[in-house]
RNA sequence: GGGCCCGUAGCUCAGUUGGUUAGAGCGCACGGCUGAUAACCGUGAGGUCAGUGGUUCGAAUCCACUCGGGCCCA
């Protein structure tokens, strides 16, 4: 007889392979035909909020790997806390203007066509750009699993979100926190246009290279010796006219070197070399005492090297190289950024005598009239019938050149706006102070994240919120045309903010300020009435920045503040900084409850992705290759606190996890086809193994939900994937195939075994579906119908709250804790057997167990049949003793044909062939 | 060069306030099963806890430095 055939063997159409590639879209597709996300929120309509706000990817290219591990985490959140009850509305944003838009407009334009286009029409094309790009992401981020509301997502460039920015400007001038001032740019002479670090292309360039002494004006170290002059060296001329201090190193050496009368300061290890290139015979110049530290000079002054009459300052800075030159910088804060910041720091002026053109105004003195190119060689000139140009050569190095016109730019100084961090309106808190104070109020996680914002906000300089570009929002404000003066009023705000809500920051460029301003608008100064819009649009972090007031205010189902933002670590100097920034300057209140912080993506040693490097990998590869479930299970297995590794082989090992997982549903599923809630059975008939199970489940749970609570996910991967492989498949699963497969289908042991497993089942299903969500729904929808009710999604179905008496619990756990040791003993001894043939499936064993006394009470109150079912052997016999010992024989029956079990055969004269047990069950069929 | 951080087996992670021979799962090797079968079960081998030096009776855990790596500045 063929007795398979009278087993309850397991059964499912629930596939082993997963093919997730294809299978995915399909669940997305029914997501969508469900609207997954509107019924989420109508179904939690009064649970308590949780707004996660999406920070905004760049319309920009396709998503990479980074990104793709931002929104995966950020879906797992939303989805969790959407389980857990929670009322979250997810908007997903995209950052659409800025110069890297601009820049592969421009590019795909070509100089001619640029050169011709308007300014309306090149934002027509940007805009085109950035939608472009908006919806390929979309489509790559719905493909990864996000839920949201992509039908209606926020874009920096829609007119409500651009009117945010003007309505955050208003309040942050109203307070005193904006101001125009002046700062370095590079700047392109030919094209007449500020260049960003992107358009800036590094060539090599053949420049002067000139050492200069400057007259010291005040007392010096070596006045006894003769004339003392600091001894400084560029490579540009021309920035001479706007010099206004000397930078040496803080804690270099300085000596004086004495040559024909005269004494030139300058760093003691570079003597050798300033020598050499001067020309210097051995023995016509000598050191001379003392030695000085660079910091024992600061505030020394000296004679303005082209403007007779004026001074300059000594001071010190970290950024002075002693490895060429002469240690002593010379520092013209309108030409360099490191001046700019020199000069900030000693409040020093900021001449910038060079115009747009890159001619000399007045400013230039004796230079006036010439471009700064023609200049340096009269500079040279002029300097050496002075007889200050100690030596002049050439140098060849790397220097920036316009992406555009091929030309080298030049550093120069030009009006920008800024937003101040120290200073406000009479009884206005400046803001770097009540940022500061916004912070501590703020949680960050992981923890270290405060000390970076804390450091980073304390440090900061002004911020410098213009930019010269087309491809933005403009900064607000109107310049007088007839005096100059600045016009910014609530009542010239308000109405740029109409404009923009009803036509978009399109309109500043293309309408005339008299068509939309107040009718009478003039300047407060000189009352003129023709206003000029300014030009410079704004940092596009500011823009971000803003999407608390856009977004967060502008709409309905959110609010301000968001309970959380989850960005990349670099975002502490981004969005989170510029959110930060612009809420406490408007309202005095951080726009987040918490921040989230992530690592990196590095590849498997640990390196940056790099084209280069080629360890580059792509997450649509990965999703077309093995699906979007193992990125999300990669996304869930890692420590984010830290930067996260991603290479082939950790892809495998993910994979490897997610079959695990997968197969152990399959299982649950195979046998429960025929099972239905009816048939459950209750706690207190449940055999105690069953019900121990069950103590392990509401663990597990408990353990899950800490850890999704605690934000620690890859703790959460750890618990389900160890419960999975240790708990269920290795122990119980292993041990209820008896039970399940052989005894009869509607038996009460079957039925207990298969209460449990529907209740592992519905539970385990809903603790993963945040990570795999698509596997999760799969899963749901194989579930048979009696078990799944009337939920449409597993997303749906909210969080598994399932109670155990704790005593019980309490009692099991510990009595188990023995039991599962002696399991470990036992099937060791079983390894040993099996390696000297004694046996080969545990079942061909019988198992004598020596135990202490405390060991032996806990399991003979199991019972020997039970222990054995758990052991999955024979039979089993508890011997006293004193220390824990296996022996294994051969069990004494014979195998029985139908359930593979020793056992004496043909009790049954009904059924002689088989067991007892089988026997009953055949007879019953 | 500065700020913030990271470095435990091939991989992903545990390692309570410093306290016995540093753990888990996967992978690997070997074996079993063939009624979860492109599955399942078992056993085993893998770690000078990046390195060096300190503090301590005792350090993966605390301190200093070095090396390697990341983000952000310069």
């Amino acid at each position: 007889m063929d007795y398979k055939q009278t087993m309850n063997l397991p059964s499912t159409d629930f596939p082993m392979r997963a093919s997730l590639a294809t299978r995915e879209p399909e669940w997305q597709a029914y997501w969508d035909e469900i609207d997954l996300h509107g019924r989420a929120l109508e179904a939690n309509r009064d649970g308590e909020p949780f707004i996660l706000h999406d920070g905004p990817p760049y319309a920009n290219g396709h998503i990479h790997m980074g990104t793709a591990f931002n929104k995966v985490f950020k879906d797992l959140i939303v989805r969790y806390k959407t389980m857990r009850g929670h009322y979250s509305p997810y908007v997903p944003g995209w950052d659409c203007h800025g110069q890297p838009i601009e820049h592969q407009v421009e590019k795909n334009l070509g100089p001619e066509k640029m050169a011709k286009i308007s300014q309306a029409k090149l934002r027509e094309l940007c805009r085109d750009y950035a939608m472009k790009f908006v919806g390929v992401q979309s489509e790559e981020f719905r493909r990864l699993g996000v839920v949201g509301d992509f039908e209606n997502p926020y874009l920096t460039l829609s007119p409500e979100y651009e009117a945010g920015n003007v309505r955050i400007f208003k309040e942050m001038y109203d307070r005193g926190m904006i101001y125009k001032g002046s700062k370095p740019i590079h700047w392109c002479i030919r094209c007449h246009t500020a260049l960003a670090e992107a358009e800036i292309e590094y060539a090599d360039e053949t420049s002067n290279s000139i050492y200069v002494a400057f007259a010291m004006t005040s007392a010096t170290p070596w006045d006894a010796e003769g004339d003392v002059s600091v001894l400084i060296w560029t490579t540009t001329p021309w920035t001479l006219p706007a010099n206004v201090a000397v930078t040496l190193a803080e804690g270099a050496d300085y000596v004086g070197v004495k040559r024909e009368g005269r004494v030139y300061v300058f760093a003691e290890e570079l003597v050798e070399d300033v020598a050499l290139v001067a020309g210097w015979e051995e023995g016509s110049f000598q050191v001379v005492g003392p030695r000085v530290k660079g910091s024992e000079l600061s505030g020394a002054t000296y004679a303005q090297p082209i403007h007779d009459g004026v001074g300059g300052v000594i001071i010190t800075g970290e950024h002075v190289d002693l490895s060429t030159g002469t240690g002593a910088v010379h520092t013209a804060p309108g030409h360099g950024d490191e001046d700019y910041v020199m000069g900030q720091r000693h409040g020093l002026p900021m001449p910038m005598p060079v115009n747009d053109d890159g001619v000399f105004d007045a400013g230039g003195g004796p230079f006036e009239g010439l471009s700064v190119h023609d200049a340096n060689p009269r500079i040279l000139e002029w300097l050496a019938e002075r007889g200050t140009l100690l030596a002049a050569t050439k140098v060849r190095h790397s220097y920036p050149h316009c992406w555009r016109c091929k030309q080298p730019v030049i550093f120069r100084a030009t009006e920008q706006w800024f937003v101040s961090m120290d200073s406000a309106a009479e009884g206005v808190r400046p803001l770097r102070e009540g940022a500061m104070e916004a912070i501590g109020q703020v949680e960050w996680i992981p923890g270290w994240s405060v000390n970076r914002i804390s450091a980073m906000v304390g440090d900061r300089p002004d911020w410098c919120i213009s930019r010269q570009r087309a491809w933005g929002v403009p900064i607000p404000v109107f310049t007088c045309a007839s005096c100059g003066e600045i016009i910014a009023t609530d009542e010239t705000f308000d109405a740029v903010i109409a404009l923009f809500e009803t036509e978009g920051a399109d309109a500043w460029f293309v309408k005339e300020p008299s068509e939309y301003l107040p009718e009478g608008t003039s300047c407060g100064r000189c009352g003129g009435t023709k206003l000029i819009p300014e030009d410079d649009i704004v940092d596009v972090w500011w823009e971000s920045g803003v999407s608390h007031t856009s977004v967060l205010d502008a709409r309905p189902e959110l609010h301000r503040p968001a309970e959380l933002y989850l960005e990349g670590s670099d975002q502490h100097r981004g969005w989170f900084q510029s959110a930060l920034l612009t809420s406490v300057g408007a309202y005095d209140a951080p726009p987040f409850e918490r921040v989230l912080t992530h690592g990196f993506i590095v590849d498997g040693d640990g390196r940056k992705m790099s084209k280069s490097l080629g360890n580059v990998v792509s997450p649509l590869d990965v999703v077309a290759k093995s699906g979007a479930d193992i990125i999300r299970l990669w996304a869930s297995s890692a420590d984010y606190g830290q930067d996260i590794s991603v290479s082939d082989e950790i892809l495998d090992r993910t994979s490897e996890a997610y079959r695990r997982i997968r197969n152990t549903f399959r299982f649950l599923l195979s046998n429960l086809a025929d099972f239905e809630p009816e048939m459950a059975v209750a706690w207190d008939e449940l055999p105690e193994v069953d019900r121990y199970a069950l103590v392990r489940l509401t663990d597990l749970t408990g353990r899950v939900t800490a850890s999704y609570d605690a934000w620690k996910f890859h703790q959460v991967y750890h618990a389900i994937y160890g419960y999975c492989v240790t708990d269920l498949s290795s122990v119980y699963l292993d041990a209820l195939k008896d039970r399940l497969y052989s005894d009869a289908k509607d038996s009460p042991s079957r039925r207990s075994a298969q209460t449990v497993l529907a209740a592992v089942l519905v539970d385990l299903v809903r603790l993963v579906a945040p990570v795999l969500a698509f596997t999760a729904e799969e899963i749901w929808q194989f579930t048979p119908e009696a078990l799944r009710g009337d939920a449409v999604s597993v997303h749906l179905t909210g969080w598994p709250a399932r109670d155990v008496p704790a005593e019980d619990a309490a009692s099991l756990r510990a009595a188990y804790a023995v039991v599962l040791e002696v399991r470990e003993t036992v099937t060791k001894a079983l390894e040993d057997a099996r390696n000297e043939k004694v046996v080969g499936k545990s079942q061909e064993a019988a198992v004598r167990v020596t135990v202490t006394p405390e060991q032996a009470g806990v399991l003979r109150a199991r019972g020997d049949r039970a222990l054995a079912d758990l052991f999955i052997v024979s039979e089993v016999e508890i011997v006293g003793g004193d220390a824990l010992a296996v022996e294994i024989e051969r069990a004494s029956g014979e195998k029985c044909p139908r359930c593979w079990n020793h056992r004496e055969l043909g009790v049954n004269d009904a059924f002689p062939e088989v067991c007892e047990r089988c026997a009953g069950v055949l007879g019953a069929l």
